[in-house]
DNA sequence: TCTGGGGTCCTTTTCCTT
DNA sequence: TCTGAAGGAAAAGGACCC
């Protein structure tokens, strides 16, 4: 049953929520980390042979730049993770592959990643926002949406005050910069807070729309990645500004009724979507990419092993989080990158690496297995609280199914 | 020199039941 | 018993994001 929307004391004021983007993130912190490094160029990404060697009695932030692993040196598979703006200088960005990016710049130093450290930064940073501004949405490790409407002084210059607050709270305390985007919405926010890097804030109003928005090319909108992006230039679609121009209907007719209709709101800056605090995961997985090529036959007891401690894991994972998954699936990646799923769902939620494994095993069994494999991913999903399993009477029986002694790997 | 890992959400296909 | 339609759930794949 629906009922006209009650007014909200927002009325009286304007939705100001800001987007706020930490710069370079894990490369500034390793760059807290290594002082030393500062201005040269550096990238985050491969395993131990990244690891800066140390040398006796010389504090980790007084290493000799020779300590430290060039790229050029780099053997294995992988991309890169992040890199300083001195690095992006020579071209090379996220996701590239680490032979390309050594082409580009063989001397860049290289750093492994260090996932601990930056959840630990991210947590600080993370935590001097709530202090000023408590209506908070996380977006991964390095990015968070903020209401700012309601937050005393939230509506001064737009949002700007605040901002700047928040950036100047987060420098002191952490030695990160970070760049702030504030408008009405958090399509129009995001885009803000690129507009402007490293370490800027940007205001934007609705009126700012056709002036500051619509010049852009279409993939600098969050949700218009490389395909949609490649599909839209062959329409003749180049900016922004060419999307708003199009009439709905015809964005549904070749982009589908949900993406053509987003398209159309998002091109003129609408965008409904409240900052959200608190949310359940749906998924939890994990995956690696192996160093050769495996083959589900002569490899299989590598494999298996590698099965094992991915389900391990994963178990693990879910102890920790506290929940239960009613869905067991494997994913599959070949030599010739082609990806493949399969799911099972179960009659009751498992928990357990053991019984976590049956399953992924029968799962695997319907996966094509000729072609050598270069990744094996195992993934959970349906999550259930412990205390929330549904009603399922057949828990303990349904285990026979996973007496299976014949699993492929 | 091929292309990580962990997610979300959406669409299409397949399967099952009535 | 067979067949087909319809609808829902599950499975599979794909796009996108950080």
């Amino acid at each position: 049953m629906t009922s006209a929307p009650k007014p909200t004391p927002h009325n009286a004021t304007t939705r100001r929520i800001a987007h706020l983007d930490m710069d370079a993130f894990f490369a500034s912190v390793e760059l807290l980390r290594y002082p030393q490094l500062k201005g040269l160029p550096v990238v985050i990404g491969g395993g131990r042979n990244a690891q800066p060697q140390p040398l006796d009695d010389l504090p980790i932030d007084k290493l000799p730049l020779s300590q430290f692993a060039r790229l050029r040196h780099y053997t294995g598979r992988g991309v890169i993770t992040t890199a300083t703006y001195a690095a992006r200088a020579f071209g090379i960005g996220s996701a590239m592959g680490m032979m390309k990016a050594a082409a580009l710049c063989p001397d860049a130093y290289l750093l492994p990643a260090d996932f601990e450290r930056y959840r630990d930064y991210s947590r600080r940073f993370k935590a001097i926002i709530l202090g000023i501004a408590p209506i908070m949405e996380n977006r991964g490790i390095d990015e968070v949406y903020i209401d700012l409407t309601d937050v005393p002084g939230g509506q001064r210059e737009g949002g700007r005050v605040i901002a700047r607050l928040i950036q100047k709270q987060i420098f002191l305390e952490t030695g990160l910069t970070c760049s702030i985007g504030v408008a009405p919405n958090k399509l129009l926010a995001k885009m803000a807070s690129e507009l402007d890097k490293p370490n800027g804030v940007t205001v934007l109003f609705e009126a700012d729309v056709q002036q500051r928005i619509w010049p852009l090319p279409c993939k600098t909108m969050n949700g218009i990645g490389p395909k949609s992006s490649e599909k839209l230039r062959n329409l003749g679609l180049h900016t922004l500004g060419d999307i708003a121009a199009c009439e709905p209907h015809w964005l549904i007719e070749h982009f589908g009724n949900s993406y053509g209709a987003w398209l159309h709101a998002a091109s003129h800056g609408t965008d409904e979507r409240p900052v959200v605090t608190h949310s359940e995961p749906v998924s939890i997985s994990r995956e690696t990419t192996f160093e050769r090529n495996l083959h589900a036959k002569r490899d299989k007891a590598q494999l298996g092993e590698v099965f094992t401690q991915l389900c391990e894991r994963l178990a693990s994972d879910l102890r920790h989080k506290g929940y239960q998954a009613r869905t067991v699936g494997i994913k599959l990646r070949d030599d010739t990158f082609q990806t493949t799923t399969r799911d099972i769902s179960l009659p009751a939620p498992v928990a357990d690496a053991k019984a976590i494994r049956q399953a992924a095993g029968i799962a695997l069994k319907r996966a094509p297995l000729e072609r050598p494999l270069r990744l094996l991913g195992v993934k959970l999903s349906r999550l259930v609280k412990p205390g929330q399993a549904q009603d399922d009477t057949a828990s303990a029986q349904n285990l026979d199914l996973f007496t299976d002694t014949q699993q492929p790997i």
